[in-house]
RNA sequence: GCCCGAGUGGCGGAACUGGUAUACGCGCACGACUUAAAAUCGUGUCUCGUAAGGGAUGUGGGUUCGAUUCCCACCUCGGGCACCA
């Protein structure tokens, strides 16, 4: 490394840069936000996977300045969380020591690298100046309520005076689900303590219980993503792996359920990739469906038909005990099971109910059941069973039937049994489902088990596409001939496990009877035939194949059952045409042609979906999969939640004039383990009422892009000015792994406070790009635990800062996750040394034409792989680019500059040092990007390659302004062309322009 | 199980919208410089074949004048979701 001594110049440039400011974001010009995923700082420190992402945004950003961009780089550092805080009680220091020792780690380290952030903008979470504001949009979350007609959420005091005009019953809000009628003087009327429980049911941040995921170890409740499981599938906690539970708590919860709609819809204006964007989406988890109310009928007790039970009969099924009598809100809803579905073209087939073990309903329907014992039963075995218990895979599914009542299948009047199992989710949809085992696998499943009908109701329709007869036989020529002598379309192929032939037959339907005899001819005289798969396949083979046995028992022994059915063939017409062999094995859950239906025969099931859904007083109804976030922490380290609890029941919020609520300094932070957060150990803080649950870890999170745009501001969280300004984050960089957490949190807080006027776009993120994770050489991640971490101080000191950075460019795909390699970085190395040598050669003199011509091409693909984050591709073409002017003797200072400009985002340094060394006084950062000249990058004569029979056989030089006929000519009358040519017809002759001719012979 | 994404030399990877597959880098081999080594420079490096030529982009088919690229089936790997009706 005797080329240049990376150390000194790397130091140098970095003093000389921070000295003059010049990465300082300027409130005037072109904006250009470019954001890294601020970091958590951690006490471990980086290794070499970890710059990645801010070196490719910092290539970018640099490169947006010099094209004269206002470019806003910032950093800052996400401090809160339970990372920060069990690394303060390992080493028994208080969290805030930590973060700040941490964060030193961690700028020393960046630092060296050369970014071009702006420090004066950082930000820190943890700061009480920032958290400030972190409070503030909280309360105004708090504050609103979701108006689900004008789309958009609104002050809660609006809401309020819409209570108190019309009561409640028309508005149509994002609320609880258990919330209850009342009219405007019903309002009026209600206490202070009522009206406050009211509005806690209609608020975007609210307080209420649920199951949680329960740490004892950690003494904290944890979100679904802190939560992984351990090698017994037991759930454990991401951190530390200690054992979780499910708990019910008093929490809060950010309505994000009320976004739903538009988190999705959202999406399609974003430049995400699609990967990202299936992750959300499926997260989201929109779908389209009908809600249907099946009734409850009482058998015996009610002599016949769908007739109700009276109302005292089921009064009678409540417990004395519970209270308040409710049968007047409890009449109409109890005598039925409203149930969700997305099939309901499936109704028809409909053949039993289920409610979920949790379902309210159960026990209004007490009196009823003649079983209740075993309910009881059943309910408690499934409450004592985790999640992870009830959700395994391979887990069976248990349930036990209510006897006592029956469901009316509202399509055709028939009466239904219900029954409870584990395998509906109370938590989903209204709780409860229609059960069609004949087109759905989990009611199949459970059907089977209990014995349950299946009636099939939907057939598929795309028998007539093609069929596959797959053939075992000794000798299938025969078969071949009679489908030709039948002029029955087909097509061969040989299937690579099997080593079967295929014979796929393209069905036309004045050929299907004909292509049926045939099959039934064959089956009668000849052999065996199985049926498989979804995709019409018809097995003919000699004998029963060994494969038979493979498949389940039971499936064999229906096979058995069908045996004579198909050796006969009497009908396989109809066994073809409707696949009913194959649908009553395995269910069929395609889209069809509905079938046993009534009225609704022979239409497509979308068809059918619409029109039974209005036949049975349905409801259209969207559900989604997402549910609220907890927002809350039984921790020290975190946002206090601004909020009082007041002696009678009631919340008031902590004023604006008083903000930030500052967290207390206290001694001892390590938590109770009760559930309770160390904040209730505070006297002075119980004693204010304060809430001692801390905000989680994602709240500081959701905001900081738009602090970075003015982050002193003590007025507001940023200025309206800047605001409009800077609006959104033009090109945001991160990781994948925050897909639906951070990234859905903060679209979710943005949308919100674009609804209340406070930020000016409803999308904070337009473009998002995903670095790859670097992977340790043995293609595991890094980590201390394999012992295969690369530090990223040893390889700026061995090799550079620009060689760490051109490297990590250059070894991949900037979003592929790729293993790291010290032996192939000498590459990057060897590259800038050939850079830094090549200045001897500099003149004043003109480049040649031909070198101009290159540098040229090159510059155009950089400037375009930089802008798609194509920085291998761009790295590679200027050491192509290299390659090529070294073989001259001279080159001229202008070309020079320019290659040192092109490649000053990625090794700011070195090209620094170059530049100065040519006269500059300027930093080449401070300099505008070249700009390519179109006149330059075209040749006069190219080589393109001529194919005969699209195999090249040689190449021709043209030039650019010969016609295509001329061209064609040339091709056809090369020497080379005309030994492969010679005594052949030409039949044809292609030209692609600049590319190839083909001549076709 | 369902839904995405990907499979190209010894290795990381390149190939625009269907148009000369294997750019660029690492490694390896040979050569030059050197007393020697390192560094540097040069040459070669998919495969079979002396050559002409043939064969290769996970496997098998298809469409096309022409397929890494489009279509069908399958295999493998990676990721997401996981009883969401």
């Amino acid at each position: 490394m005797q080329n240049y001594d990376h150390i000194k110049i790397e130091k140098k440039w970095q003093k000389e840069w921070s000295k003059n400011e010049i990465y300082k974001t300027l409130n005037k010009g072109k904006k250009m936000y470019v954001l890294d995923m601020f970091p958590y700082p951690s006490g471990v420190g980086l290794h070499v996977g970890h710059p990645r992402g801010y070196i490719g945004s910092d290539v970018y950003a640099r490169m947006k300045r010099m094209e004269g961009f206002n470019v806003l780089h910032p950093m800052g550092y996400d401090a809160f969380g339970l990372p920060a805080e069990q690394y303060a009680l390992q080493h028994k220091i208080h969290p805030k020591k930590a973060v700040d020792e941490n964060v030193k780690t961690f700028e020393r380290q960046l630092s060296i690298i050369g970014l071009s952030y702006d420090w004066t903008r950082k930000v820190n979470t943890t700061d009480p100046k920032y958290y400030k504001w972190t409070q503030w949009i909280f309360l105004q979350i708090y504050n609103s309520w979701y108006d689900k007609t004008q789309n958009k959420a609104r002050p809660i005091s609006e809401l309020e005076s819409l209570f108190e005009k019309n009561g409640n019953e028309k508005i149509n809000a994002e609320c609880n689900s258990d919330t209850e009628f009342f009219s405007s003087k019903e309002w009026k009327l209600f206490s202070k303590i009522e009206k406050h429980n009211i509005l806690m049911q209609y608020r975007l941040a609210y307080e209420g219980h649920s199951e949680v995921n329960w740490c004892e170890e950690m003494g904290t409740v944890l979100a679904n993503d802190e939560i992984t499981n351990d090698k017994n599938g037991n759930p454990v906690s991401e951190r530390g792996g200690f054992p979780v539970i499910k708990k019910s708590m008093r929490q809060w919860f950010m309505r994000i359920t009320a976004y739903a709609d538009r988190l999705l819809s959202g999406l399609d204006g974003l430049e995400w990739s699609d990967h990202i964007k299936e992750i959300q989406k499926n997260w989201i988890g929109k779908s389209d469906g009908s809600e249907i109310e099946f009734k409850i009928r009482v058998p015996g007790k009610f002599s016949s038909g769908p007739r109700l039970p009276d109302l005292a009969v089921v009064r009678a099924g409540t417990r004395e005990d519970e209270g308040p009598d409710h049968s007047e809100n409890f009449s109409r809803d109890s005598l039925s099971i409203k149930v969700f579905t997305t099939r309901a073209d499936t109704i028809f087939g409909a053949t039993y109910v289920v409610l979920a073990p949790e379902h309210p309903l159960i026990n209004n329907y007490k009196l009823l059941i003649t079983n209740w014992r075993e309910i009881e039963e059943y309910i408690n075995e499934i409450k004592n069973k985790t999640d992870e218990d009830r959700v395994k895979n391979d887990k069976e599914k248990t349930g036990v039937e209510l006897k006592g009542i029956k469901a009316i299948n509202p399509a055709n009047g028939e009466e239904v049994p219900v029954w409870i199992a584990d395998y509906v989710l109370a938590t989903y949809g209204t709780g409860a489902v229609m059960a069609v085992p004949a087109h759905d696998e989990r009611d199949f499943e459970f059907a089977n088990k209990y014995d349950l009908a299946l009636k099939q109701v939907v057939v598929s329709n795309n028998l007539l596409k093609s069929i596959v007869v797959s053939t075992t036989l000794d000798n299938d020529i025969d078969f071949k001939y009679q489908l030709q002598k039948s002029k029955i379309d087909f097509t061969l192929s040989i299937s690579s496990i099997s080593n079967r032939e295929h014979i796929r037959v393209e069905l036309k339907k004045e050929n299907l009877q004909e292509f049926i005899n045939i099959v039934q001819k064959y089956i009668k005289e000849k052999c065996w035939v199985e049926i498989l798969g979804n995709e019409n396949i018809i097995v003919l083979k000699n004998e029963v194949h060994k494969d038979f046995l493979n498949h389940s028992e039971e499936w064999f022994k229906k096979f058995l059952e069908w045996e004579p059915f198909i050796k006969g063939q009497k009908n396989l017409w109809d066994m073809l045409s409707k696949n009913t062999f194959f649908q009553n094995l395995v269910c069929y859950q395609d889209d069809g042609i509905l079938t046993n239906s009534g009225k609704f025969n022979g239409l497509t099931s979308e068809e059918a979906r619409a029109q039974i859904t209005k036949f049975v007083n349905g409801k259209i109804v969207t559900k989604f999969k997402m549910r609220d976030a907890i927002f809350a922490r039984q921790r020290y380290w975190g946002e206090p939640i601004p909020l009082k609890h007041n002696p009678d029941g009631t919340t008031t919020e902590v004023k604006e004039k008083n903000l930030p609520l500052e967290l207390p300094n206290i001694k001892s932070y390590v938590s109770t383990g009760t559930g309770e957060s160390p904040l209730a150990g505070v006297k002075s803080w119980v004693k204010e009422g304060y809430e001692t649950n801390t905000m989680p870890g994602w709240a500081g999170s959701s905001w900081y892009f738009l602090r970075y745009m003015d982050p002193q501001n003590s007025k507001a969280f940023a200025s309206k000015k800047s605001l409009e300004y800077w609006k959104d984050v033009d090109v945001y960089v991160g990781g994948l792994e925050h897909a639906t957490g951070h990234l859905l949190y903060s679209r979710f807080w943005n949308n919100f406070l674009f609804d209340l006027g406070h930020v000016p776009t409803r999308e904070p993120f337009k473009k998002l790009r995903n670095q790859g994770m670097i992977l340790a050489s043995d293609g595991r991640k890094m980590s201390k635990r394999w012992n295969n971490v690369v530090n990223p101080d040893d390889i700026v000191k061995n090799y550079g800062a620009d060689t760490l950075r051109i490297y990590e460019m250059f070894m991949g795909p900037f979003e592929q996750s790729l293993p790291w390699s010290t032996e192939s970085i000498i590459g990057s190395r060897r590259f800038i040394d050939r850079v830094f040598r090549l200045q001897s050669k500099v003149t004043n003199k003109k480049s040649d034409i031909e070198v101009e011509k290159i540098f040229h091409k090159t510059l155009k693909k950089v400037s375009e792989d930089i802008e798609n984050f194509a920085f291998n591709t761009a790295v590679s073409s200027m050491m192509i680019l290299l390659n090529e002017i070294e073989k001259f003797e001279n080159i001229g200072k202008a070309e020079f500059k320019i290659l040192l400009q092109m490649l000053a985002p990625f090794a700011p340094h070195v090209t620094e040092e170059l530049w100065s060394n040519t006269g500059e006084k300027k930093s080449i950062h401070k300099s505008s990007w070249p700009k390519w000249d179109k006149n330059k990058i075209v040749d006069d004569m190219i080589k393109i390659a001529v194919q005969v029979n699209g195999k090249v056989r040689t190449e021709i030089m043209i030039s650019k302004d010969m016609s295509e006929s001329e061209i064609k000519e040339m091709a056809l009358k090369d020497k080379n062309i005309l030994t492969w040519t010679e005594g052949k017809e030409i039949k044809r002759v292609i030209y692609v322009p600049n590319r190839i001719v083909n001549i076709v012979v």
